[in-house]
DNA sequence: ATGGCTGCAAATAGTTTGCAATGAG
DNA sequence: CTCATTGCAAACTATTTGCAGCCAT
């Protein structure tokens, strides 16, 4: 399959700007890559890979399903995506990586992003000897409201 | 196979107790059951079917892997175990069900229990429209302290 | 030509399910 | 007897991997 071509007739509006937010981190650009980035950075999202290939095919865009694996597990590894476990059964990504919090709705088994400013914590314990702190995770589980 | 016997050879110490957990909860106390629960709520941990099978073997205890799986997803929906989501491609489980969050040592997988007092919410948003709060869980990521 | 990427299909891994057999009451 | 549960094996789902072919350089 072809890399990047440099026709502007097969490199729609922003596809420039993904390939460039690519070779940032290392990657080079093809073309499948850049499909999948357009359409997962066009937007704060989370996003399976199930999910994404529909998307890709809505889009008259066809990608293997083994590609879309290695290049969303590829953004993940290189920080431009960010891996979400909150359903056992399906592996989701988040497009958005800075820091941020998650509503996550019981019912539907959606996410929603809360802003860092939102959650505020007065106190948290120390890692464990040996151990220094990498991150903390916050999902807020809801439900339907049922009073 | 049979159901919970009533021989006390056959009933070791703290199976009886389990048998009345599981009967306040509405759950038929069998053998494979009783055996699946003395281990699990003997202390509070964090546990995969596979370990669970691995260390009903190395009790001499044969239970079936379905059984196994049958068992914890009954467990968890009566409310006796809780499920924890932070590897993708194993399902968790937690014989502790009180409230409280936890440690996850990104290095060795291993998750520790966080005491609730020892979080401390200054600030939470309110659930979206339509939706009422049903938890938060803290996932406190811990790496090898690199410095 | 070279090297990396893609697509296909097969292989994995974890979990679920169908069903006959069995055991408890 | 009857019904729920167990164990086995097959079915499933999500994901990974091996490999041939292809494209851009």
């Amino acid at each position: 399959m072809p890399r990047m071509s440099q026709d502007p007739n097969q490199a729609p509006a922003g596809a420039e700007r993904i390939a460039a937010l690519l070779r940032t981190r290392g990657i080079i650009p093809t073309t499948q890559r850049i499909e999948i980035g357009q359409l997962v950075f066009e937007s704060p999202q989370h996003l399976s890979a199930e999910r994404i290939l529909e998307r890709l095919g809505g889009r008259g865009v066809r990608v293997s399903k083994a590609t879309v694996y290695n290049t969303l597990n590829l953004f993940a590894a290189r920080g431009l995506l960010r891996q979400i476990n909150v359903d056992p059964a399906r592996n989701c990504f988040d497009s958005n990586t800075n820091p941020h919090y998650h509503f996550h709705n019981l019912d539907t088994g959606e996410l929603t992003d809360v802003a860092v400013p939102a959650v505020e914590f007065s106190r948290l314990p120390s890692p464990p000897p040996g151990t220094e702190l990498a991150g903390v995770d916050v999902v807020i589980r809801v439900k339907r409201r049922s009073g």
